[in-house]
RNA sequence: GGCGGCGUAGCCAAGUGGUAAGGCAGAGGUCUGCAAAACCUCCAGCAUCGGUUCGAUUCCGAUCGCCGCCUCCA
């Protein structure tokens, strides 16, 4: 049974979805200001498991993440450079999709841009003008809190004797408002040169908040399934959502809210002012593997944080060399005819486990634990004996399933080597069995320069690329 | 000021009212010409102090420490 930790009951709960079989699924994606950092695709990477996990539970699923191609940093900064803001953001959807494609991210069903869908916002604003939700106030329009008795559903914030202590960051147009509590929907925009767009209402930008109700609901439908996003996100923007989406369609958004953790970086948060806040292509620069990356951040659970450290992640390289080696090592293994099928049980149990562990709001811990334990299970009988085919077929069936999911064992290698390299390891054989080791070690290094690591077994000589 | 989360071995961490998954690192060993890969063995009483309980790391309270939200933010 597939539960998710649900924010707005801050209980798991048994997914169910509206239509059976169908699973619709938003989050929140990037905003395309700047190369993403690895927080950031903590939380994608959730998502990418949640998207992947659903699928191997068998919806139809559609996912929907967006990006978010204009706000105030984008049109500060464009101006600033003289340029529009589609140049801007431009280079950095495409470093986007470079990241996301490097970290084995599945690519959305829907990829929807803000500036795509202003029209779309719109339509939503004019609704909430026209039921009494929203009100304009010197040109802009605000949403109108009041109006909503629902609002702080999600987040649980009471506005009774909070907003005095966090008051000193309480907007500064806030004397434009009727409460301190409302929120933009469309920001006037009066100079005819500045990013705009007209509206009956007029001519103006969106407000942050508005796009993703905009594009939730275009591909998903007033009501959807799952809402997913970064903790932070959780108030104001997921709050607001509700407010504007609910409050124009009268129907619930979201039935569920799933929100994922902070990472730290050594245990501290990961800010700018520390210097801690390290793209996806500032690890990279070091060294690191994307598959190692990936398997860091989806090996803690997505509601729990994450403390990032370089030595976590040289040993992530290493377990995911270790995995690697497995599935090769299984996949080259000769069979027996034996009738032991204690390899077969192995691989089942492995994907009890590994789901009923996934089933458990994504217990992505658990999961690998439980993938580990395989390994080690399998590789210990094939130091023993050789795998009937049927187990070494269970075996690598369990694999694909189980990386189906997370996607940390990479392509299969099966390149065949050129002539150049095929002589040489022969060449190299021939002086191994001639015991000229001077030879034989001379000529491994020299592979190993090519980047053909070679491992002598007792079934001849076997290669991977380093 | 209001609210939430966390604190488990050198590191990353899961988890449970009945004496603690998994990975990395480390130590020793097997195999090997040597490596590599793999295998075997070893390595914690769960922040502190109280309480509840036959029994708590797991429940309650307090303390200390860390992270986050309270309209920029994955």
């Amino acid at each position: 049974m597939l539960r998710f930790h649900n924010t707005l009951s801050r209980e798991v709960e048994e997914f169910k979805p509206l239509d059976e079989g169908k699973a619709k699924v938003y989050i929140c994606g990037p905003t395309v200001w700047n190369f993403a950092h690895i927080g950031n695709f903590r939380t994608f990477i959730f998502g990418d498991i949640l998207h992947r996990y659903l699928e191997f539970k068998g919806f139809d699923v559609t996912y929907v993440m967006n990006l978010t191609d204009v706000d105030d940093r984008i049109i500060n900064e464009s101006a600033e450079r003289g340029i529009g803001i589609d140049d801007m953001t431009a280079p950095f959807i495409v470093a986007f999709h470079e990241d996301m494609a490097a970290l084995n991210c599945l690519e959305p069903d829907f990829e929807p841009r803000a500036t795509d869908h202003i029209g779309e916002m719109i339509d939503i604003i004019r609704a909430l003008l026209e039921n009494g939700k929203a009100y304009e106030s010197d040109g802009s329009i605000y949403y109108r809190i009041s109006a909503f008795p629902d609002y702080g559903k999600l987040s649980k914030i009471s506005f009774e004797g909070n907003i005095e202590g966090g008051s000193a960051r309480v907007d500064t147009d806030k004397y434009d408002k009727e409460d301190a509590r409302d929120f933009a929907l469309w920001k006037l925009v009066d100079d005819p040169d500045a990013t705009g767009w007209d509206a009956s209402f007029g001519r103006g930008r969106p407000g942050w908040h508005i796009e993703c109700s905009a594009m939730s609901m275009k591909y998903l439908g007033e009501t959807f399934d799952i809402h997913a996003g970064g903790i932070d996100l959780q108030f104001p923007h997921h709050e607001n959502e509700i407010a504007q989406s609910e409050g124009a369609t009268g129907k619930t958004f979201a039935n569920f809210w799933l929100h994922g953790e902070f990472l730290k970086i050594d245990n501290e948060k990961m800010a700018k002012s520390l210097g801690n806040d390290y793209t996806f292509r500032d690890i990279r620069d070091r060294g690191f593997s994307a598959l190692a990356i990936r398997y860091l951040l989806l090996s803690v659970p997505y509601g729990k944080q994450l403390n990032f450290t370089f030595e976590g992640l040289k040993g992530a390289e290493t377990t995911v060399e270790r995995l690697r080696n497995f599935r090769r090592l299984v996949s080259d293994s000769t069979t027996g005819n034996g009738i032991d099928g204690s390899a077969l049980s192995a691989a089942r149990t492995a994907l009890e486990q590994f789901e009923s562990a996934m089933d458990d709001d994504l217990n992505t811990s658990q999961a690998l634990a439980a993938i580990h334990n395989l390994v080690k299970e399998i590789n210990s009988l094939m130091a023993d004996r050789m795998l009937t085919k049927d187990e070494r077929d269970a075996v690598l069936h369990a694999v694909a399933k189980f990386d189906s999911v997370l996607g940390i064992f990479g392509e299969e290698e099966k390149e065949v080597l050129d002539e150049e390299i095929d002589s040489l390891i022969e060449e190299r054989e021939r002086a191994r069995r001639e015991r000229d080791f001077a030879k034989a070690d001379e000529i491994r290094d020299r592979l190993a320069e090519m980047n053909i690591i070679l491992e002598d077994t007792k079934d001849g000589v076997r290669w991977k690329r380093g």
